[in-house]
RNA sequence: GGAGAGGUGGCCGAGUGGUUGAAGGCGCUAGUCUCGAAAACUAGUAUGCCCGCAAGGGUAUCGAGGGUUCGAAUCCCUCCCUCUCCGCCA
């Protein structure tokens, strides 16, 4: 959410801001309600200073009658006093009405205007004005006919997709035996790393949320197509990003604990109704995978600084697990609703021949604080401010067993596990199907 | 799911219709004192909105929302959350 006085005082940058991202909202109307706002608030406070100065009157008036016996004079006085206090209570009502309706119809056209990129955003209408930042590794040389990810899962005897569509359907999977193990060793290992090397406090959060924490991270009101309701209200989380941002929801914070740094290891769930189509195939784009996510809390000044060092966490996952990525600077067109600044971390997959997404990293400044009250008060004294929230995958494991799969996919049909892994496979460096 | 208890400022805790944004205590900050510290004493110590260049002023907020009333932390209704006991359950 951005801030209502920010847009209307530089009303041509936010335009232009909103339609780089291809966005749109009526700037018009949110003029009028601001405006009506203020007028009602004006007039309500105004109403109130009154109501309250002849409250005094009237209990001082009542006082004297009982010190003296009734006093016609006063009694009289009291009854014209509140007869007048009748009317200016009913008008009251009516200004606190319209004003907590101009509030609210403000409100929720805040939640739907985008977050502006920051300047650094090459400016493109889509994917093809992303920017390549660096790559790292180079990409695998295969001598032999290689298969994807999903014909050697399915050949392993790891991944199994007709049964998991007996149980759920379309865009689900099955791990088995060594499968399930790798996916369980890849969090763990992740995990180990970011908590250990990296400073990162682990969180096992709730895997459902309520609506007023998908509001907090943007995904509501929105984009309600890509979420699973239950019956009973809840959303079923569609990254860890949902629960870390909303733990500290309308809470003021000291700058003393900044930055905070959590990660969690969950399942994301999404129903993703506009996907259908795309990547039908294997473990790309699932309804239900799982994600270890990081997130950092931090003061506006250190945000970019933090966002670099998150990026660079993500990245050390797959430098340790040898495969070769690049990191891409997203363009305001391909940026997600959110954020300001995003980086995608892209893996090689070499039956795709191309670099495909495996990790989002991205600064929101203070947009989801804003829309979750979260704030730090300053060292120094002063006015509680909007903290700054960031958030990457520190990977998505679906993803990153697909890539372990066909970036180490031998002529034997064999796997080779990169030598991180191998402490959390019992010291397996190849895994053969038995 | 059933029965009961409760939700007040950073924390503890008083307060059942009229200067109560809220006693008291703790904590924290500053000052006095001290060689320094502790103790003691003094002062300060929430957030939103509106008006204002500012100083400052107004207004709201005692879980949330509604109602009664001239006036609500206090009375009524609905909802949420926490705790205890029972039931169910991994």
């Amino acid at each position: 959410m951005l801030d209502p006085k920010f847009i209307l005082s530089h009303l041509d940058s936010v335009k232009k801001g909103v339609q780089d991202k291809r966005q749109s909202f009526d700037f018009v109307l949110l003029d009028q309600l601001d405006a009506q706002r203020r007028q009602c608030q004006h007039e309500y406070d105004a109403l109130r200073a009154q109501q309250n100065q002849v409250s005094l009157e009237i209990v001082a008036l009542q006082k004297g009658e009982s010190h003296n016996g009734v006093s016609p004079k006063a009694n009289k006085e009291t009854t014209t006093l509140l007869g007048e206090m009748k009317g200016v209570s009913s008008r009251l009502k009516e200004l606190a009405l319209s004003q907590s309706e101009a509030e609210a119809a403000l409100r929720s056209l805040l939640l739907t205007i985008p977050n502006l990129a920051h300047e650094s955003v090459p400016v493109g209408a889509d994917a093809s004005f992303n920017k390549e930042i660096r790559k790292w590794g180079k990409p695998s040389q295969f001598d032999f006919k290689i298969k994807d990810h999903a014909d050697i899962g399915e050949a392993l005897g790891i991944l199994d997709v007709a049964r998991a569509a007996k149980i759920a359907g379309a865009r689900f999977t099955l791990y088995k035996g060594f499968g399930a193990r790798l996916e369980r060793a890849l969090a763990q290992f992740m995990l180990d790393l970011h908590t250990e090397k990296h400073g990162y406090l682990e969180i096992l959060p709730p895997y459902l949320a309520n609506e007023k924490a998908l509001v907090g991270t943007g995904m509501l009101p929105k984009f309600e197509g890509d979420l699973f309701k239950t019956r009973e209200g809840y959303y079923l989380i569609p990254t860890a990003e949902v629960p870390l941002t909303n733990m500290y929801q309308e809470e003021i914070l000291s700058e003393e604990d900044l930055p905070i740094r959590v990660t969690a290891h969950t399942p994301c769930f999404r129903a993703e109704a506009g996907a259908a189509g795309k990547d039908t195939k294997g473990l790309i784009r699932q309804h239900q995978f799982n994600k270890v996510e990081l997130m950092k809390y931090t003061t506006p000044e250190t945000s970019y600084a933090e966002l670099e060092k998150l990026v660079a966490d993500a990245e050390k996952v797959l430098q340790l697990l040898e495969l070769p990525y690049r990191v891409m600077l997203l363009s305001t067109g391909d940026m997600s609703f959110a954020s300001a600044k995003t980086y995608d971390l892209e893996v090689w997959f070499p039956t795709q021949k191309t670099y495909r997404e495996i990790s989002s990293c991205s600064n929101f400044e203070d947009f989801q604080a804003r829309r979750a009250n979260i704030r730090f008060k300053p060292k120094d004294g002063g006015k509680p401010r909007y903290v700054h929230t960031l958030n990457g995958s520190g990977l998505a494991i679906g993803r990153t067993v697909a890539a372990l799969l066909e970036n180490g996919q031998q002529p034997d049909g064999s796997l080779r596990i990169p030598k991180a892994l191998q402490p959390y496979l019992g010291g397996l460096q190849v895994f053969i199907k038995s």
